[in-house]
DNA sequence: ATAGTAACTATGATAAACATAGTAACAAGC
DNA sequence: GCTTGTTACTATGTTTATCATAGTTACTAT
């Protein structure tokens, strides 16, 4: 696609987020860098995307400053990618987009019968917080690294199968 | 692009979401639309996307049930675009996304004197939220129509210059 | 009869994404 | 020292999406 106006200087708050992540390959490198995952191969087995297109959205990510490139080897020297402090940031966004899909994207009884593809519990008192943004328990605003993520059977199994491949 | 391997049917919400929200056009949609935007001329005339792209994305929307087409006008038979339930719900994603670009996505000082491109008081207390998505004086959880938003200067200037042209 | 309005659709050029194959830089085994 | 394996990419050619621009439809207003 021609690249059309550019909106990366709109005084849009919106406007700029969505030019990061308004891309569906970057926004499944971000759910991969969430669940920890750091190099290149994993992301490919993970999000089934292209090794030139996850090539190009890793380049952008480190450009924007959202992921940083580590070596974790010498000879020959090998990178990982971690997220940065504004990588982290973005957690948020990632976990609007799972509560308003688990709860309407899926057809009832789709994922089971407790309901969820992915839980998680508040690391400090325990609580499963559903699908809330502030824990229902202890109150508490919920951002990365206060949760704890744990996907349902069916998630677990779909994601092993596509990196056995 | 090809559309390879689609998500809408993964058992990871972030990638069902992403199937949606992983993609520019739309996003600038529902931005307009929770500005409150409903007629096809306006979404062109503010999100800046073509008449082509714009109605393919309507489409997508509606299929979607994120979007109704409602009647406003017979003869001839005119047609405005409505958040449902499902897309109102949406408002979290976008607002996460605006609390994250807010925050890490300008320059110091680039929205003036105030910092914020864009300010959100809850309705019912009246109260600043700032970024937060829990009140800060009353404590609720902050969703769609529970805030009012108001643009910055910059940004109101913005919008009515592109909508002028 | 002409001009205007709103919501699109059609067309051709450009650019991005895909699948697949290939390269680079090494380590380990035979 | 030659082949195989590993990891992280880059290169190539085809398919598909997006863009800019122009045109269409169905009316109302002058």
């Amino acid at each position: 696609m021609p690249r059309r106006a550019d909106l990366s200087d709109t005084f849009c708050p919106v406007g700029r987020s969505a030019e990061l992540v308004g891309d569906r390959a970057v926004l499944l490198i971000l759910r991969d860098l969430f669940f920890g995952i750091r190099r290149f191969e994993a992301f490919q087995a993970n999000s089934g995307l292209g090794p030139q297109l996850l090539s190009d959205r890793l380049k952008r990510l480190e450009q924007e400053g959202v992921v940083e490139r580590r070596p974790y080897q010498q000879r020959p020297t090998r990178y990982e990618y971690w997220l940065t402090e504004k990588g982290k940031a973005l957690f948020d966004v990632l976990y609007a987009m799972r509560n308003w899909a688990e709860r309407w994207a899926y057809v009832p009884g789709e994922t089971g019968d407790d309901g969820l593809a992915m839980r998680y519990v508040h690391r400090n008192c325990g609580a499963d917080v559903g699908l809330a943004t502030a824990c229902p328990e202890c109150g508490e605003t919920l951002g990365y690294g206060d949760l704890k993520g744990e996907m349902s059977p069916a998630l677990l199994a779909e994601r092993q199968a596509r990196v056995a491949r």
